[in-house]
DNA sequence: CTAGTGATGTACT
DNA sequence: GTACATCACTAGC
């Protein structure tokens, strides 16, 4: 399997996200085609990067070697999953963001019973994670040596035309068109922009709670 | 269809 | 203490 290019300079990860659009990945019984991904960069490069400040114990596994998750938690309660690009050394990933369930449909469905349609099983990054059963337990495997739950294989046909756009849910960089999706495909989740959190009026205050 | 918001944990300042 | 690469649900067009 040619996964050369997940090794592109870390100044050319839109071009491993492009390619990565149409591949598979499988995990827990269940296989997902990609149809939206996301590319980050980092070390100044990249604002909207959690690579952007330097190295921490969160974000370490960016900096390793390509073909690995980044798993991260979001909100307390979600999960998100990059694989990650680049040299070793330099920051650099393709989170996931949608994709259409393509096998173990009926697991998919059971794991996510709020989903009205099948478009809508996969179409966000969190909801992603949710049929795939990936968590943090994942973070810093490898998807593509077959050590670790999830694994990537290829398109098994020629994906249609890609399309770009900014990014989603980032509060900087929204100039940057590093989204990436299949043109026309009903699993790609909507573009909503943004809404910054507006804290509870006790918090603020510095109320205690009743 | 859009806009608003509660739930919830952790990394980082 | 605060921000966060989100989702599901509600209300109101």
């Amino acid at each position: 399997m040619d996964y050369s290019w997940l090794s592109l300079p870390a100044t050319a990860v839109d071009t491993a996200a492009r390619e990565l659009l149409g591949w598979r990945m499988t995990a827990n019984g269940v296989t997902v085609r990609l149809t939206e991904v996301e590319a980050y960069s980092g070390l100044g490069a990249d604002p909207a990067s959690h690579a952007h400040r330097g190295r921490t114990a969160r974000n370490a596994v960016m900096f390793g070697p390509a073909g690995r998750l980044y798993v991260y938690q979001i909100y307390g309660m979600h999960f998100c999953a990059n694989i990650v690009c680049g040299e070793e050394g330099r920051a650099a990933a393709v989170l996931l963001r949608a994709g259409e369930v393509v096998d173990g449909l009926e697991t998919a469905r059971g794991r996510r019973p709020a989903a009205r349609k099948d478009s809508d099983l996969a179409a966000g990054p969190a909801k992603l994670m949710q049929v795939l059963a990936v968590n943090r337990s994942a973070n810093a495997t490898s998807v593509i040596d077959g050590t670790g739950p999830a694994t990537l294989a290829p398109p098994s046909s020629p994906r249609g035309a890609i399309s770009s756009g900014p990014r989603v849910g980032v509060t900087s960089a929204h100039d940057v068109p590093w989204r990436f999706w299949i043109a026309g495909d009903p699993t790609v989740s909507t573009y909503r922009r943004h809404t910054p959190r507006s804290r509870k009026v006790s918090e603020a205050a510095g109320e205690p709670a009743p």
